[in-house]
DNA sequence: GCACCTTTGAAGGCG
DNA sequence: CGCCTTCAAAGGTGC
C-alpha cells in the first residue's frame, strides 16, 4: 500500500495522471503485509496540483483525516489545529491548498494573516508560552492598545515549521508501524520509520520531498515574514544539555566501537528490538518497504519515474558532499556513507536509499535532477549493525 | 505537567 | 562554506 494512502481519503485516481512506477504496483507490502493501495503520482495528496488535469478534487477535508481518523495536523485537546490557516488563495495556491483546507477556511484578508478565528494547522494555540510575538503575524495587533496587544500576543498563534519530507512520511506511516508492532513509543517507532525511510525507493522518497517542498512553499506564502527562528526557544528544552550528554555517550560508543563487531550494545535497543517482526527496514532479505530487494530490482527503477513528470520547482543538485554530520567519523569507521545535501533551500538531500551493489554510480548519475540521493552503504547491513548508527546519528545531531 | 527520547530534514546563525 | 543548533510529529516514559 502506498504510504501516502492514509493521507488520501479520496480516490487515488486524482493523483495518478501517469502510470505509477512499475515496482510500486498496488499489492501487499511484503514487509508489512499491509495491502498497498495503488500508487499515486508523486503529486502531493495534500496539494493536488492541476485539478483540471486530475479531475474532480476530492473533498478538501481529506487531508484532515489522513490516517485512521487522525488529522494530518493533529487537533490538540485545546482545539482545532491546522498547518495553515485560512488564507487568500490565488489560482495557483488554491490548487495547492484545496486538499488541505477545509471548506470553511475561506480566504482571509491577507495571506499570512490568520485573521479569522479559524486556526491553521501550523498554528498552535499558545499552549507553549508565547514570547513577544514575532513581527510577522498579526498586524492587526499592533493597532490595538498595549493591553490588548499584550493579550493578543499571549494568544498569538504559534506558527509551526512546515513538515519536512521525513516528518510527512512519519505522520503517514506511524499508524501502520504502530499497528504492526506492539510498540507505541514514538522513540522506537521513529527508529523504525527512520530505517524504513532509508529503504524507501527513490520515487517514494521523492514524493515526500515534493510534498515537503510544497509545504514549505505554501507556508512561505502564508507566512512570508515567518522565520524558523521565531520558534526558537519556544520549546524550553534541556535538549541542549541532553544532547551534550549524548555526545558524551556517543564518545563512549565510539570508544567501544572497536568492539562494534559485538552485538548491538546501543541504548536504542531499548526502543528498537533487533528482531522486531515489524522491523522491515533492517531486513536485508528483500523485504524492504518499497525498494527492490535485489540490485537488479533496484536498478529497474532508476531515477526516471520520479523525475519524469516531477515538476519539481527546485532543480536538484546532484552535488554529493561528504557526510557533514559528526557521525560521519563513526560511520566511516564501519561503513561508507555518502550523503549529499542540497545547499539551497528546498533542495532535499540526496536520496537515502539502499545501495544496490554496483548501482551506486549509476544511481547517482541517473538521479533525477530534482531528487536527493544519498548513499547509505550501511543500508545493506543487518539490523543489528545498523542500529548503532542511528544511535550515533542522534548523538551527533 | 513538562521534558525526554528518537528519527530526518529544513533553516538560521556563527566562525 | 561548513558546522552547529533548533524545531517540526508523536506518544510512552520519567521526574
Amino acid at each position: 500500500m502506498h504510504p501516502l494512502t492514509p493521507l488520501i481519503t479520496y480516490s487515488n485516481d486524482h493523483f495518478s495522471p501517469g502510470s505509477p512506477p512499475t515496482h510500486l504496483s498496488p499489492e501487499i507490502d511484503p514487509k508489512t503485509g499491509i495491502p498497498r493501495p495503488p500508487h499515486p503520482s508523486e503529486l502531493s495528496p495534500y496539494y493536488p496540483l492541476s485539478p483540471g488535469a486530475v479531475g474532480q478534487i476530492p473533498h478538501p477535508l481529506g487531508w484532515l483525516v489522513p490516517q485512521q481518523g487522525q488529522p494530518m495536523y493533529s487537533l490538540p485537546p485545546g482545539g482545532f489545529r491546522h498547518p495553515y490557516p485560512a488564507l487568500a488563495m490565488n489560482a495557483s495556491m488554491s490548487s495547492l491548498v484545496s486538499s488541505r483546507f477545509s471548506p470553511h477556511m475561506v480566504a482571509p484578508a491577507h495571506p499570512g494573516l490568520p485573521t479569522s478565528g479559524i486556526p491553521h494547522p501550523a498554528i498552535v494555540s499558545p499552549i507553549v508560552k508565547q514570547e513577544p510575538a514575532p513581527p510577522s503575524l498579526s498586524p492587526a495587533v499592533s493597532a490595538k492598545s498595549p493591553v490588548t496587544v499584550k493579550k493578543e500576543e499571549e494568544k498569538k498563534p504559534h506558527v509551526k515549521k512546515p513538515l519536512n519530507a521525513f516528518m510527512l512520511y512519519m505522520k503517514e506511516m506511524r499508524a501502520k508501524v504502530v499497528a504492526e508492532c506492539t510498540l507505541k513509543e514514538s522513540a522506537a517507532i521513529n527508529q523504525i520509520l527512520g530505517r524504513k525511510w532509508h529503504n524507501l525507493s527513490r520515487e517514494e522518497q521523492a514524493k515526500y520531498y515534493e510534498l515537503a517542498r510544497k509545504e514549505r512553499q505554501l507556508h512561505s506564502q502564508l507566512y512570508p515574514t515567518w522565520s524558523a527562528r521565531d520558534n526558537y526557544g519556544k520549546k524550553k528544552k534541556r535538549k541542549r544539555e541532553k544532547q551534550l550528554s549524548q555526545t558524551q555517550s556517543q564518545q563512549q560508543v565510539q570508544e567501544a566501537e572497536g568492539a562494534l563487531a559485538s552485538k548491538s550494545k546501543k541504548p536504542c535497543v531499548q526502543y528498537l528490538p533487533p528482531e522486531k517482526p515489524c522491523d522491515s527496514p533492517a531486513s536485508s532479505h528483500g523485504s524492504m518497504l518499497d525498494s527492490p530487494a535485489t540490485p537488479s530490482a533496484a536498478l529497474a527503477s532508476p531515477a526516471a519515474p520520479a523525475a519524469t513528470h516531477s515538476e519539481q520547482a527546485q532543480p536538484l543538485s546532484l552535488t554529493t558532499k561528504p557526510e557533514t554530520r559528526a557521525q560521519l567519523a563513526l560511520h566511516s569507521a564501519t561503513f561508507l556513507s555518502a550523503k549529499a545535501a542540497a545547499t539551497s533551500s528546498g533542495q532535499p538531500p540526496l536520496l537515502s536509499r539502499p545501495l544496490p551493489l554496483g548501482s551506486v554510480p549509476t544511481a547517482l548519475l541517473t538521479s533525477p535532477p530534482s531528487f536527493p540521493a544519498t548513499l547509505h552503504a550501511h543500508q545493506a547491513l543487518p539490523v543489528l549493525q545498523a542500529q548503532p548508527l542511528s544511535l550515533v546519528t542522534k548523538s551527533a545531531h
